[in-house]
DNA sequence: CATGAATGAGTATTCATTCAT
DNA sequence: GATGAATGAATACTCATTCAT
């Protein structure tokens, strides 16, 4: 469950690695994956070598970027459904997933593959979500705050799509607030 | 209305343009945007040379593409708000938007276009769906069917997130089903 | 049997592709397959997607490369193949090819190619060669100036190895004349 | 006759120099030169920096390899020379070479640098074998086996060019038998 | 001394765009 | 006007070699 590579990394070469991701994260989510790696290694500090040496190939270091980011949302999410009441725990971390998907599609795509993805490393972390999605859904619906007809993959398909409302009105903290109200007035019963 | 050229084009110069945009259409929405033009050229029966004599960037047959589309999209909705009561023609012009988006998310991108996007020529297209829209929404709100405080911005965003939602959700007609019901429940008052 | 293309290349177009050609088979046989593709196509005055649209491939250019030696070699060999008596025919195209195959190691590779190579385009002329060495060594040991028990793999084994054995004479043709008078020696019956 | 570097190696230096060129010899033989230094290292169970500290270039690992390989054949050479007669040890070493250059071409190369190359290292070692192969020669010739004319040069480049034909006929011992008596027919004399 | 992480020049191939036929 | 050949910048990935740990 956590990434932790198989023998320990030395010193530097760890950081090398965490700085290529959070480059990566950053430069993938502001401007698309076409980004040359050579772009990312340098902007890491790195030579390109070292970007293959610590991810044989781009799609993987995409992959790399992505579990983490999902591990992290993960966890919060896991957190936050912990410590409240089903229904205060469904629309709260609706929101936070929301919130934590800012840049781009990136995680628009997270989610996506969630959906349908094959890559494996993927489905190991996306599983977690979607599980705590699960029981954070039927706690709702138990609790009669969300109507009880609505089912787990359109829980996600809606995820995604507020996504990309949200990324429309990034600049509109009201006109934001705004969508949340219909979207959670929508999924609550009648 | 129509995005045509300063003078009429000859027969098979017009025919060649038309297939390229079907052609071109079709390629984009099944396959992506990364499809080599040569491709594009030759599933339409012509040479690179002329598909570029037409469009002088892959870029403008891109817009061309979806200024076409948006001009569609644009008429039908006219049609269908002209033939109906505002509650009515809202919801049945937000089903035909998402419907017509069909296809991979390059509709999404050409809305998303609409709202924030640069290109002029694709800004005229969409003003009109944007007018009809503001048009439709204030109707709705007058007849009390929609929430008074949701902006134009607001619906544009959310008719993209949806669409992406509904992307999601390809194969099941009836979350589909659900999730309008969700969205169209939320949108109205309280 | 000629490597004619599919519709008449235009003039240009073919005087390309024999450039990139002839470039390619000094280079190759000069300096060794290693050499870059960029290279070559600026040796041949053309930008490398010239050299890619002709040959989709390095590989597919190296094929072409040794297709078009075989062939000019097997036309030359059945030339003289046709024009003498069997003895004469069988130990002149033996000495032919041995000729031919000057230059580094290409030729070698290409007739160890016809013994056992994958590659259909190859196949094809080197069954040519294969069909008149398998003549010419019936012929002459037909007419007794060739052992009786000599097969056709031992045969052609033995000119790749010539023609290994010569390059090392390269500089010394009473040597290489020398090396004529013991192959063709022990090639005679008894 | 040993590459034994200046001061003796401590002992466990040694080993890892010894299985590198084991591992180096075996890797080349069976798949080429062009296989990574790394992975040879790995193959070796040390890194790439020890590898790099005995042989301070790619090109230096294949020399020593080649070395050794020329130096156990020079000492088997030798020691099958001593006992016999000239006409038998001069045919009992051609046979000894050629079945001692088996695995690829190497050794082809190998016997090639020893007729032509620059690489000191080599020159040393081939000398030995040229040494002992004009012994045998002459000898033979001394004893009206092989005839007259035939000097080393020839000698070394038949057998460099023998093992390229054996190896077409690697499958086939009949056939390379026949080869041999073609080629020994063809060295007597008259 | 051994290790293996870092380096970066080098390579085949693609594709939007131009231009001679 | 139409054609498709030519162009060459761009890109992911490899591998011999160096150097910090």
């Amino acid at each position: 469950m956590s990434g932790a590579p198989e023998r320990p990394l030395r010193a530097d070469a760890a950081r090398n690695r965490a700085r290529l991701l959070d480059v990566a994260t950053e430069v993938f989510t502001t401007r698309g994956v076409g980004v040359p790696t050579e772009e990312i290694a340098r902007a890491a500090g790195v030579g390109v070598g070292t970007l293959f040496r610590h991810f044989p190939t781009k799609e993987a270091l995409l992959e790399a970027v992505m579990v983490r980011r999902l591990e992290a949302i993960a966890s919060e999410t896991a957190a936050l459904a912990a410590e409240a009441e089903p229904a205060e725990a469904f629309f709260g971390c609706f929101r936070l997933l929301i919130d934590r998907s800012a840049g781009k599609n990136e995680f628009t795509q997270a989610l996506a593959a969630a959906g349908v993805d094959a890559h494996t490393a993927l489905q190991e972390s996306s599983a977690a979500i979607q599980t705590l999605l699960a029981d954070l859904l039927a706690g709702a619906q138990r609790a009669g705050a969300v109507r009880p007809d609505l089912g787990l993959p359109e829980l996600i398909a809606l995820l995604v799509g507020t996504t990309t409302t949200m990324e429309q009105l990034r600049t509109d903290p009201d006109a934001r607030e705004r969508i949340f109200e219909v979207v959670f007035d929508g999924l609550r019963p009648r």
